[in-house]
DNA sequence: TGTACATCAGTGAACGCGCGTTCACTGATGTAC
DNA sequence: TGTACATCAGTGAACGCGCGTTCACTGATGTAC
């Protein structure tokens, strides 16, 4: 018998789908018949439609932090001592993420389009998982972030970082769709590093915002000029 | 007989729900139970689970679009025939959110919440509802945005356009889960008001960011200084 | 080398369960004459 | 004013369906002696 790629196709298809369509409207049975294997084979290797959900984050996230470390550790390096910048720091994230090696051309939209998902489907085991798993390149990153933004505050910190996920994981998790949209519009064609490249700066932007904060009192905010 | 009260208490319950846990995840039995009613009365009054979405839906985006028309409409009078600017663009739209008469105190993070799940969750029946009923202020907004900055290519616009919808969506979806991290981590307590008041000139930082998009070449990224 | 047994990947069919929806029915209120 | 009928909100029970999971089983390969 060849080796079996049972596995494989299974999580080749799962991937795919759950990106689709998200978790819970994605059955087993969707699964096997795209993976061309038996339904049972799917309890058979994971234990369960949950495991099996860890293993295809799994697949991708724990190459992905490896290579994340490395980017990390080379960044550090290259700046002897002195904290990276706040460009330097988004860079090595986006980098990581595009040059992951690829399965597919659809690699890296299937890929932030889980992680899209993973925060915003309310999927209690699988936040579980993922904050066991992938804690640790998670935090180097939130300290790298605090270290190239000494001017603010602790909690304008915390809000901005929420709103660079969210531009990211809504952006990334999306990019198939906004590319079509943009293509019938505009006939322009993009690939995800050209919205990567649009996004840092965007971000780096926001971040660095001067601390305008302001909340106009009640009924002034449309008149004033 | 009091006049009926099953179809609001249905609302309520269903809104509640479909924040807290999507709309796959949530079953009429769980909308009837909490709602204290029949359970075929989801189905009596509104036809089918699809069409209690669009009522919940639509209960509190009419108002909101009228809201937001009146608010744009104002804002337009106020600046005589000159285009608006970003900041006041954001803030009508952000306004008029938050100013929203709410039902309870958690109306504007479920408002939100529903907004989030309705671009992210592929419901296609959902997207096309909202676009057949709504399009028209969400049109009226990217064109005001599209005056507000005539600097950018109409490219640069799209992608970020999209960029800003996603930080406020993804943020204000998660709004109650964030606060109440910060509250354990810093021990701050914050109002969604508050949320939108820093979300604004993170915005318009992004939106207006200098054109910096370059790609740097594959491999110089991590070193350069 | 031959035989007996163990292991393993995979299968086909069924399980019980919760789902959205349907249907015949009730009982209160409104309307016609 | 009384009676017959229509309308309407709501109900209880059941429907068929697709779901994740389980289980007894097969057949190929590996291992022990």
């Amino acid at each position: 018998m060849a080796q079996s790629d049972t596995v494989d196709r299974i999580l080749d298809a799962a991937e795919e789908l759950f990106a689709e369509r998200g978790f819970s409207e994605t059955s087993l049975r969707m699964i096997t018949s795209k993976a061309k294997v038996n339904l049972a084979a799917v309890n058979y290797h994971f234990g369960s439609k949950n495991a099996l959900i860890h293993a295809v984050f799994a697949r991708f996230l724990t190459p992905f932090s490896a290579t994340l470390e490395t980017a990390f550790d080379e960044l550090e390096d290259s700046c002897k001592g002195k904290p990276a910048s706040l460009n330097q720091t988004l860079w090595a994230l986006t980098e990581s993420a595009v040059r992951m090696p690829q399965r597919t051309d659809k690699g890296i939209s299937i890929f932030m389009r889980l992680l899209g998902l993973a925060y915003t489907q309310s999927q209690g085991h699988l936040r579980k998982f993922l904050e066991d798993e992938y804690s640790e390149p998670f935090s180097r990153f939130m300290r790298m972030l605090k270290e190239a933004t000494p001017q603010l505050s602790a909690v304008d910190r915390y809000w901005r970082i929420q709103f660079m996920l969210g531009a990211t994981a809504f952006t990334m998790s999306s990019s198939d769709a906004l590319i079509e949209i943009l293509e019938n519009k505009i006939g322009v064609d993009t690939t995800v590093q050209e919205i990567a490249a649009r996004l840092v700066p965007f971000l780096a932007a926001g971040m660095q915002a001067r601390d305008a904060m302001l909340i106009p009192p009640p009924g002034s905010m449309v008149s004033i000029a």
